[in-house]
RNA sequence: CGGGGCGUAGCGCAGCCCGGUUAGCGCACCUGCCUUGGGAGCAGGGGGUCGGAGGUUCAAAUCCUCUCGCCCCGACCA
């Protein structure tokens, strides 16, 4: 058989787009840049959603739910929103067979349907805070799409949140801020660099903007989540004010912050190889495979019920498969499920089951070991719990390693043009000299790091002060 | 909007220039046999408005006209 994924040194795009499409996490749809979302991927996006949303609850947030069209004359309300939003927004304008009075736009995001409702709700300080997080669908007419990354229909949460004090919105941001990180970090097995974004890089309509961004295998930065304090933006634009303890009217502080199924995107871009997919444990719906092997009837009726055995004592567990099928050899089962990206494969053969043994195999590093069948329960739990430690490990070891501190532009430039990484430089923090990076080479600063040192710079493109250094990369 | 390319089975393609019986190949799919420790093999089988419409002709996947859709490059936009 032919081989059917794109090595990543030949063509990384396609490479991506084999494992999406060959290890059937989505295909294209009829309509040009939407996306079918295959029960491959949508286990990866379940296993997401049921994480982040115990999360949520855990800190206090609630689930609502918004609906999809939104009028018109709400879009226009807040200004930057507008202006950030309207070139990629599809309106509905025949309703019933007629011309509607006022048009309504799908949501490419739902701050505005979602304040005309704070309105209604929120009379004194009594009614804050309101932590209202929704699970939805939200559309944005994109030019050139990519699957995961980048389609005009994706699915999202999005919080929106209500606050008497600044203090306590930007408590929140941060505190959700932190819960992505988390995602990120122990169930993605992806590090990220927690920072703020630039004015130039904020969503429209927030104060400022926090993000979580990864490294790829290829070098480049993906925005794996934001979160925005916005300040009284919406309150004033859609009047929502409150009365406090003193009596004074004020306008409500306001929060919002999202992650979409782009993080499947980034999931496989940073750990898949050119065998297909590689997901770490804790995605994993199913996380172990057993694939039996014989030859004679004999063997088959021995080793499966070896295998089965072994499947029950898991099955507690771990959704674990047994591979029985008939018509493909296990070299194909192999292949098979790899591409699929199982972390765990159990081989069982008549040899295992003479030495009450099994082949265990990682997908991370495709190493293959002679186990124990006592205590398999135990030794796969362990493996699981390593694989995902490496995963994480070996991620950020590739970012460190592909991580530079700048002081040159010429340099800055050399390595954003050759093999491309992260740069930590100095900026002054001067819009124009980061639009002449972005204009002259693509990269953009990603984010201002938490973490950074205090260390007195010179601005890489114009040299003036600078008290620390931000991360620029070329970004998806 | 300009230039170029492509539409033939689920996918990838050949056939078209030079019109001629039942339109073919690989993969995938179905049945059977045989195999099974790294993507097997053999035999049989199902599946097509040849993108669409019109025209030329005894005869059109093939020639002509129109039309629709997609891809690449450029322009535009960021």
């Amino acid at each position: 058989m032919a081989e059917k994924i794109t090595p990543r040194h030949v063509d990384y795009s396609r490479w991506y787009t084999d494992i999406v499409l060959q290890a059937k996490l989505a295909d294209y749809s009829p309509v040009k840049g939407a996306m079918v979302i295959r029960p491959n991927g949508y286990a990866i996006w379940e296993m997401i959603r049921e994480n982040l949303d115990r999360m949520f609850k855990e800190s206090g947030h609630v689930n609502a739910y918004f609906p999809l069209l939104i009028p018109e004359s709400f879009m226009q309300k807040e200004a930057e929103h507008v202006e950030g939003f309207s070139p990629e927004c599809a309106i509905v304008t025949i309703g019933g067979g007629q011309k509607l009075e006022e048009p309504l736009y799908i949501r490419p995001t739902s701050e505005t349907i979602i304040w005309a409702m704070y309105k209604k709700w929120i009379m004194s300080y009594r009614d804050l805070p309101i932590l209202i997080n929704q699970w939805a669908n939200v559309l944005r007419w994109e030019m050139r799409t990519r699957l995961f990354l980048r389609t005009s229909e994706f699915l999202w949460q999005e919080g929106h949140t209500a606050h008497a004090t600044y203090e306590e919105a930007e408590e929140e941001t941060l505190k959700i801020l932190d819960i992505y990180k988390k995602m990120a970090e122990e169930y993605l097995a992806l590090p990220v660099i927690v920072g703020r974004k630039t004015d130039a890089e904020k969503f429209a309509g927030a104060e400022h903007t926090y993000s979580i961004e990864a490294m790829m295998q290829d070098r480049k930065a993906l925005q794996a989540g934001t979160s925005h304090n916005l300040g009284q933006n919406f309150a004033k634009a859609f009047d929502v004010q409150f009365q406090d303890q003193d009596g004074n009217l004020q306008y409500v502080y306001a929060t919002s912050w999202g992650v979409s199924t782009r993080l499947i995107g980034a999931l496989i871009m940073a750990h898949s190889d050119d065998r297909g997919l590689v997901l770490p444990p804790r995605l994993a719906q199913r996380p172990v495979v057993i694939v039996p092997i014989w030859r004679s009837a004999e063997e088959k009726t021995a080793v499966l019920k070896y295998a089965e055995s072994v499947f029950e004592e898991l099955k507690g567990q771990y959704r674990v498969i047994l591979d029985d099928r008939e018509q493909y050899k296990p070299g194909f089962k192999f292949a098979d499920w790899e591409l699929q990206g199982i972390p765990i494969r159990l081989e069982i053969g008549p040899r295992d089951v003479e030495k009450d043994a099994l082949v265990l195999v990682r997908r991370d590093t495709m190493e293959k070991q002679f186990v124990a069948r006592k205590g398999i329960l135990q030794t796969v739990t362990d493996e699981l719990q390593h694989m995902q430690k490496d995963m994480l490990q070996r991620a950020l070891k590739f970012r460190e390693e592909n991580t530079f501190q700048v002081d040159d532009y010429a340099e800055f430039r050399k390595i954003v043009e050759g093999e491309g990484g992260f740069i930590e430089s100095h900026w002054c923090g001067d819009a124009a000299c980061e639009t002449r990076v972005k204009e002259e080479t693509k990269a953009t600063i990603r984010n201002i790091p938490f973490e950074r040192k205090k260390e007195s710079g010179k601005c890489i493109v114009c040299g003036k002060e600078s008290q620390g250094r931000v991360v620029f990369a070329k970004a998806y």
